[in-house]
DNA sequence: TTGATACTTTACCAAATTAGTATATATTCA
DNA sequence: TGAATATATACTAATTTGGTAAAGTATCAA
């Protein structure tokens, strides 16, 4: 199904609960009770954003977490990415490694690229900032307008 | 993951094998062969599109199955949805019936709400002829562009 | 120095989804 | 009547997903 994971899901949440001003760092167990996700499942996501350096973390009593970079710099679609590994909506997409029987003689896969493509740049142009002031303007950008496509 | 499912996949493949000329109906086995899915696979899409009413069908010796429509008319999306159901990134998006225990607080539902709608027409604007004509122009139509969602 | 708080890593498991196949039946027409 | 075709249902193996558990390591203040 052309679905996001649900861990995904959670880990945009979860960077929305970080202030744009304030550069407080935020516990785990704060996060969990913020958006209402279990402490275990925070954890997981939380060891994810960190290893792809999106957060950054601080141990000890006043420990916790914070984003390496702004909020406005941060997009979805590096979310998805970092949980899910890169947006690639068929087989064909992600691999040189010829997963599909199909790879050679498949007329379809310039297709998918495409609209691959389409939705990469659509889940890019949301940032985590955009969400918080409960503003969003999903266009692609100008230029997209004159690509034509082939 | 942000993926379509294979099947999904092969439904474009095999609606692609449909000219938009002539209007000869194409056997199981003869799509079969055409696209390098087998029989049996074949045999479970084309069900699925048939009662989607994409595909009609006759049985018998020169029996086969067509296109209910122009193959201008047949988007992408229209055949992912037959096969998966309808398109939701998220679990909050395809349900009144409340799948996740944070529906009723979480801040993000709204932008999954927007996000599902790009890639949604996104889906909706290629047809499986612009597929056949090696053409495709990707971009959300002119309104889109002074759309601003909020 | 000790204990509370917090981060970090790894592994595990149940449930759901997916892909593919198999089997049996019905229809058409030469 | 038999060959070619559609139609329906059910089954299974593999994978993915969501969630949890357990056993650490680090920091700091009392």
């Amino acid at each position: 199904m052309l679905k996001i994971t649900r861990l995904a899901d959670y880990a945009v949440l979860i960077l929305c609960c970080f202030n744009a001003n304030t550069r407080r760092s935020l516990s785990a167990p704060k996060i969990a009770s913020l958006t209402g996700i279990s402490i275990a499942t925070v954890n997981k996501i939380l060891s994810i954003l960190l290893k792809s350096q999106i957060l950054k973390s601080s141990r000890g009593v006043y420990g916790g977490y914070t984003p390496s970079r702004k909020l406005a710099d941060i997009s979805i679609k590096e979310l998805i990415e970092a949980i899910e590994g890169p947006v690639a909506i068929t087989e064909c997409i992600k691999s040189e490694k010829n997963n599909c029987n199909l790879f050679d003689t498949c007329i379809t896969k310039k297709t998918w690229g495409l609209v691959n493509r389409a939705v990469k740049d659509t889940l890019h142009n949301i940032k985590i900032e955009d969400i918080n002031n409960g503003f969003l303007n999903i266009n692609n950008n100008k230029t997209s307008n004159e690509r034509i496509l082939r």
